[in-house]
DNA sequence: GCCAACGTTGGC
DNA sequence: GCCAACGTTGGC
């Protein structure tokens, strides 16, 4: 079975300005050069390619405590992708996002929203922890052991976009696309807003990545 | 099962 | 910090 495609959206709503200063200055570390502030909106790194071979397909996912830099550091540069509380959400997660499907991390709830990375599935949906534990903030009492409410997977980076690619220029583009019927003329973040785990075609994927390789 | 009230999200 | 767009809750 072919993987898929997902497009993940992860929120940082707990990522405030101080937080998203340290995620940029994270990815400057592992770059091994200093960054300057017009340069933290265009992560370039490059990473190894990712593979490619997919269909499309839904996904997304959110995750307060989760910014880019988490996964940078991780272990592995894997983490997993708790704190989902969406049912929508949770069912895409759960249900569509399966091992191999290459994500886009997407960054909300900041100064600017956009794209920054890509990331590939490596664990599919599993109880997330979280809503078990009374001390954590996705604490949610009403869900038992044996029958959870609300799921997790595991994901590793698999590269930061070559430039930031902004919620601005996206919904540029989605708009210009619902006049000529262009591929982003659906688009999720726009079709479904504040959802934070979405489905993306693979038209609107390769779409997206050929933007990496255009000027803003 | 409806719906008003309320809470949350997230762009701006 | 504001507010629109949702989602959830709970009374009936």
């Amino acid at each position: 079975m072919p993987p898929k495609r997902a497009s993940l959206k992860r929120k940082i709503s707990h990522c405030d300005e101080t937080n998203e200063q340290d995620v940029l200055e994270s990815v400057g570390k592992t770059k091994k050069k200093s960054v300057t502030k017009a340069e933290k909106n265009n992560t370039t790194k490059s990473f190894p390619r990712e593979k490619s071979t997919s269909k499309p397909s839904a996904c997304a996912s959110q995750s307060y405590k989760h910014c880019f830099n988490d996964l940078q550091s991780s272990p592995n540069q894997t983490s997993s992708w708790d704190g989902v509380r969406n049912y929508q959400a949770r069912n895409f997660l759960r249900d569509q996002m399966k091992p191999g499907q290459d994500v886009f991390f997407y960054h909300s709830n900041c100064k600017e929203p956009g794209i920054v990375g890509i990331c590939q599935v490596v664990k599919e949906g599993y109880p997330d922890h979280t809503q078990f534990d009374s001390k954590n903030p996705h604490f949610d009492s009403s869900s038992q052991k044996d029958n959870p409410k609300w799921f997790m997977v595991d994901v590793k980076l698999v590269r930061p976009l070559k430039r930031f690619i902004s919620l601005a220029e996206l919904k540029g583009l989605h708009q210009e696309h619902l006049k000529s019927g262009g591929p982003l003329q659906k688009l999720g973040l726009f079709t479904r807003p504040r959802l934070s785990v979405q489905p993306i075609t693979d038209e609107e994927w390769s779409y997206i990545l050929e933007l990496e390789n255009k000027d803003a």
